[in-house]
DNA sequence: ATAAGTAGTGTCAGTGACTGACTCTACGGG
DNA sequence: CCCGTAGAGTCAGTCACTGACACTACTTAT
């Protein structure tokens, strides 16, 4: 289905991809419940992963250890997919409306990684802290990387979570101001 | 233009809405470029709000401490205007494109204050990954008060970024694992 | 005072994403 | 050979959104 990157996502129609893929418009909408799933297939998948990554992290890791394993785990499929992926980020980076959609599922993603924490006995709020705080870096690793591909995502995340370290060092208990 | 609330943002047609505010359909449209921008409406005042904060922050503060510097000043605002803002919260909360909305709008925000930080002079990733995660922290201690207002924001907020620096204290320089 | 903008609005017609209801076909099991 | 079921087509309809055009009110230049 990459008549988005002939003509861009707004410019394909559902009518069209229905066709290039042989079948009537309204069995695509039985296969997809919006055009634009139809970018963010796998996620299902992805996110059964990244459980199952987190929960089989050794005993005994921390919070962010236990991501921080998940998602290197996840950085080797990501650098081997990546000739695959990149057309579909290029769609998607110059399409809002998939932005959205992807920013959306990457919220789901962090859920999936706060309930894995939860399942490996860390408690309710800090799970949460933990998979938001985490997934930001693990973000920002990625971007990074997409960015500059010279170094390998493995690289970019191991030193996105030692910046956050040092980054958080500076905070301080009970800060007093304004 | 509460008729989201009596029928929900689904049941509500864009003629509703421009026939309650007493307008023609086509003049809606003007105004919003969608129908979900209503619910969104002080999303630039808040960018700017933020960054002017971020900004102001003392001198020689390090990156994380100006953010939280700012995040307790937007703190005050939400916190009073709480009861305004609840209803539309409730609104966004049972609507996956409104949430996928907001999560496009926090983007935005977290890219403001990237750049806010970069203005005190912060390199660029150390200001894209503070700006990223310290916002993740914020939307937890949001969350967090949202759930359990008999503490105050603040309160919530000092007990994440707390949280936030205990949980990467545990992050070692250069982890060897898998 | 009049002419010439200009900003905000209404009207209309059209496109395209989706949905519900109904039909048809293919296929495995009894 | 019959039947239930899953997948696919057809049709009609709703609704978000858009472009083109006309109209009105209010400003500003002459």
């Amino acid at each position: 289905m990459e008549l988005y990157q002939e003509r861009g996502f707004d410019q394909t129609t559902a009518a069209e991809i229905a066709a290039r893929a042989g079948v009537n418009e309204r069995t695509f909408f039985r296969h997809f419940p919006d055009k634009r799933e139809v970018l963010f297939d796998g996620e299902a998948d992805l996110r059964a992963a990244l459980m199952q990554s987190v929960a089989e992290a050794p005993d005994g890791l921390e919070p962010f250890e236990a991501l921080l394993y998940a998602f290197r785990k996840s950085a080797r499929n990501l650098e081997n997919n990546r000739p695959f992926s990149e057309p579909r980020w290029k769609v998607v980076a110059v399409t809002p409306a998939l932005r959205e959609r992807e920013l959306a599922k990457h919220a789901w993603l962090t859920d999936a990684a706060a309930e894995a924490l939860r399942q490996r006995g860390v408690g309710d709020g800090l799970a949460a802290l933990a998979a938001r705080t985490g997934w930001a870096a693990f973000q920002h690793a990625v971007q990074a990387w997409i960015d500059n591909p010279a170094q390998s995502l493995d690289t970019h995340l191991l030193r996105a979570f030692d910046d956050l370290h040092a980054l958080s060092t500076t905070i301080r208990s009970g800060q007093t101001q304004a």
